[in-house]
DNA sequence: GTCTATACAATGATAGAC
DNA sequence: GTCTATCATTGTATAGAC
């Protein structure tokens, strides 16, 4: 597959070339207000191209992102090797911050780049669109699940009688953090994210360690709704 | 103000009538799916009704947002003033409990227009628009303030030898606490919607408690950007 | 003041020639 | 594989009726 590159076509395909004029122009402006005219005279290709190498303008939204999630997810696993190898079970901390820094390691460095990917993040996050949900559901269910059993052992290890941590709260714990995270980073107004990715690793690592401790219970007044 | 209510008009104004349509039509499909063709007809209003009364679709966006979001906001500070009326300082997951459970309480029992509605301020968030977010930080501004006071005063109480909770740490966590439960809350799939809310408080509060006294620092390289 | 009918430029998408 | 031509639909603007 992929082997759609002939010889005397231009440096570079036109389908990468779509790919990375979109990804430009959807993280200045957003999906819906980038037009396909402007992505397609950005990579210098025809307005047709997009929709026979990606089928439509909502297939396009996620290559693009796809590519970028990939390559986020892989850096985290890598991370999350690198505190297995340090130490098993592994530091708390050291699980956060392999979540927690790749997402901070986008921001290019005042190019101010990293936001607005992490914009992009959350717009997939509230869009409506099932199918791009299904997309980002596929490419985080391996991450969420490597790093929940993760968080569990570390957690675990902290507390010597007890046998195990509950796991169904240690996922809900993980939502939290994503959500945190998320909408943290995707502030434009964010002055210092690598102190704020600090800020948020220990603030997680106090919430998981404490909520096993804690007497007081906010009870609503059902539980089940 | 707010006068344009004719004798022989129907039942409800013009202008109600297309900020229902839209309210319901935005949290079942999003902004911009949503034509202002389906929502005027929804409505039983004429297309150029919504350009007269609102100026454009971003106002209209803004409009229905405005509503919903001072409702939600009116209960947070009946509650805080409520947690301050049984103790003060009050305590800390009083604070939490106030700012959390009134999102929860939108979600209405079954009919699941709550977690619309919390799809629906993630997408604000989300959003590019720079209109739109100007509206949900003027709406927000004083809410952040008020909390952020609460929850100083509530955590600096708990140390009786500590002379003040630093100020800028308080209101980072209050971002997290906002982006996580934006985001869980979000959630289409969510199940327990108040065990939820109310595991969230409990996390929230031993973060709060824990940073502080938290001795393991995670370093990153450099801690300004 | 409110509301309606209508027109307009720009959009995503598609068919068919090359 | 690529391009030109064309389509229905979109948000918006305006002129004029009540």
């Amino acid at each position: 597959m992929r082997l759609n590159q002939t010889f005397v076509s231009d440096a570079t395909g036109t389908r990468d070339r779509i790919l990375d004029a979109a990804e430009r122009l959807f993280a200045e402006q957003g999906f819906y207000i980038t037009t396909l005219r402007e992505i397609t005279h950005a990579a210098s290709v025809n307005l047709a191209a997009v929709n026979y190498h990606f089928g439509s303008k909502q297939a396009l939204v996620i290559a693009v992102f796809r590519r970028r999630l990939d390559e986020l997810n892989t850096e985290r696993l890598t991370r999350l090797d690198q505190a297995f190898a340090k130490q098993t079970p592994p530091v708390l901390e050291d699980v956060l911050d392999a979540f927690v820094y790749p997402a901070l390691a986008l921001m290019g460095d005042g190019h101010a780049g990293g936001h607005r990917f992490m914009q992009l993040l959350m717009r997939a996050y509230a869009d409506p669109d099932e199918a791009l949900h299904g997309a980002i559901r596929e490419e985080y269910g391996y991450i969420m699940r490597r790093f929940a059993d993760a968080l569990i052992e570390a957690a675990s290890s902290e507390h010597d009688a007890k046998p195990s941590w509950p796991a169904d709260q240690i996922r809900q714990q993980l939502d939290f953090l994503v959500g945190a995270l998320t909408y943290t980073m995707a502030d434009a107004k964010l002055k210092h994210p690598r102190a704020t990715a600090s800020a948020l690793v220990r603030f997680a690592a106090a919430g998981i360690r404490g909520v096993s401790q804690t007497k007081y219970a906010t009870d609503f007044k059902e539980e089940l709704s």
